[in-house]
DNA sequence: GAGCCGTGGCT
DNA sequence: TAGCCAAGGCT
């Protein structure tokens, strides 16, 4: 490895040789993936880009990631432009890309450096981790990829490949613990940003959770796992539990050429964001409980179904039309400008069957 | 520790 | 196709 090509590394290397990492960073100068949020070999990382895209990749693919991040950035391109958006712009940029609490405190934590740090990125692991929406993973990557600071990153790529690496039988997770510390053992003092990247490059192309490509893998002859001949068999990962359905109403009112959208309560489900009017959701289909005002609902044929982390959701549709000036709580939202509005997808997904059956 | 919190792609 | 999975954080 050529350490001089360290992106804005300082410290000196004081740990005994690392052979893992030696063979990894070898591996990612030839491999490593050109990502738009990504300094290349020699440039400095910017540390609002960084950020920003660790926080978009948070349990999201880089494919899906790739447009909004450039979209985001045309908006929003420093900590400063982010601290004074409004909210409900930011959120409606966000619509799609799931888990909404990330776009709140993206804001929140853009205002506290602009407001409590002077508008300069904390540099410490231990300083970022305060910030919201900053967890151990995310604090670790950020002080290690911008600031050059020696953190043990540890994401379900990491994990995966020290399961494996060291054969780690403990089930997830309980693991965590042993990993992380094997993951220290083999984090290098020098360019712990690129190791870090290289381990999530490793994980993503070669250390697949299925079918993973040892043959092709650096780390071939270090990896206990493979030795053993069960690659695949770790992490060992806990039974999932199964999903319970619930139902629902979305209920689609007209006026004119607009209908009635809500916004949902800040904290739970799609919190803060822009939706069509719902009843509850429970294990029976509530008709036209809590339907948004008085009028003459019919029922549309089908159901829109939508699959949540912790249940499935089917969506009875109704749809009403109302005169003059009721008031009804919400916004009027024209309807063929809908997807300026910045609705989450399973209401995007909705809008779209009830307006194709002609509502 | 465990539940909550989205979505799209892949097998 | 139904389930699995992805650069997690918060309570």
């Amino acid at each position: 490895m050529d350490a001089k090509r360290a992106d804005g590394e300082k410290t000196p290397d004081l740990s005994a040789p690392s052979p893992i990492a030696d063979r990894l960073l070898a591996w990612y100068d030839r491999h490593r993936r050109d990502l738009p949020w990504r300094a290349r070999p020699g440039e400095t990382a910017d540390p609002y880009r960084v950020w920003l895209s660790e926080v978009m990749l948070q349990q999201t693919t880089v494919a899906a990631v790739r447009p909004r991040f450039e979209n985001w950035l045309a908006r929003w391109p420093d900590f400063a432009s982010l601290a004074v958006a409004g909210e409900a712009d930011v959120m409606a940029a966000w619509a799609g890309l799931g888990y909404y609490a990330r776009a709140r405190n993206l804001v929140a934590a853009a205002r506290v450096v602009v407001a409590e740090h002077g508008g300069a990125f904390p540099r410490t692991e231990a300083a970022l981790r305060r910030l919201p929406g900053l967890g151990a993973y995310t604090a670790a990557a950020v002080a290690a990829i911008a600031f050059g600071e020696r953190a043990v990153v540890v994401d379900a790529n990491v994990e995966r490949v020290v399961a494996r690496l060291f054969a780690i039988r403990q089930p997830l997770p309980a693991a965590r613990t042993a990993i992380r510390r094997a993951a220290d053992t083999i984090t290098p003092n020098m360019r712990a940003g690129d190791f870090a990247q290289a381990m999530m490059d490793l994980g993503s192309a070669i250390c697949t959770s299925r079918a993973p490509k040892c043959l092709l893998c650096p780390l071939a002859d270090d990896c206990a796992a493979l030795a053993a001949g069960t690659p695949d068999a770790f992490p060992v990962k806990p039974a999932k539990k199964a999903r319970p359905q619930r139902h629902g109403t979305i209920f689609w009112l007209r006026r004119g050429d607009r209908v009635l959208l809500v916004r949902r309560p800040d904290k739970g489900l799609l919190g803060g964001m822009r939706a069509l009017p719902t009843g509850p959701w429970q294990d029976a289909a509530p008709g036209l409980e809590d339907a948004p005002a008085q009028a003459d609902w019919r029922m549309l044929d089908g159901v829109v179904t939508h699959g949540f982390t912790h249940f499935q959701l089917d969506l009875a549709l109704a749809v009403a039309t109302i005169e003059g000036e009721q008031p009804v709580a919400g916004e009027w939202w024209p309807i063929d400008a809908l997807g300026t509005a910045g609705l989450p997808t399973v209401f995007a997904r909705a809008a779209d069957a009830i307006v194709e059956q002609g509502g």
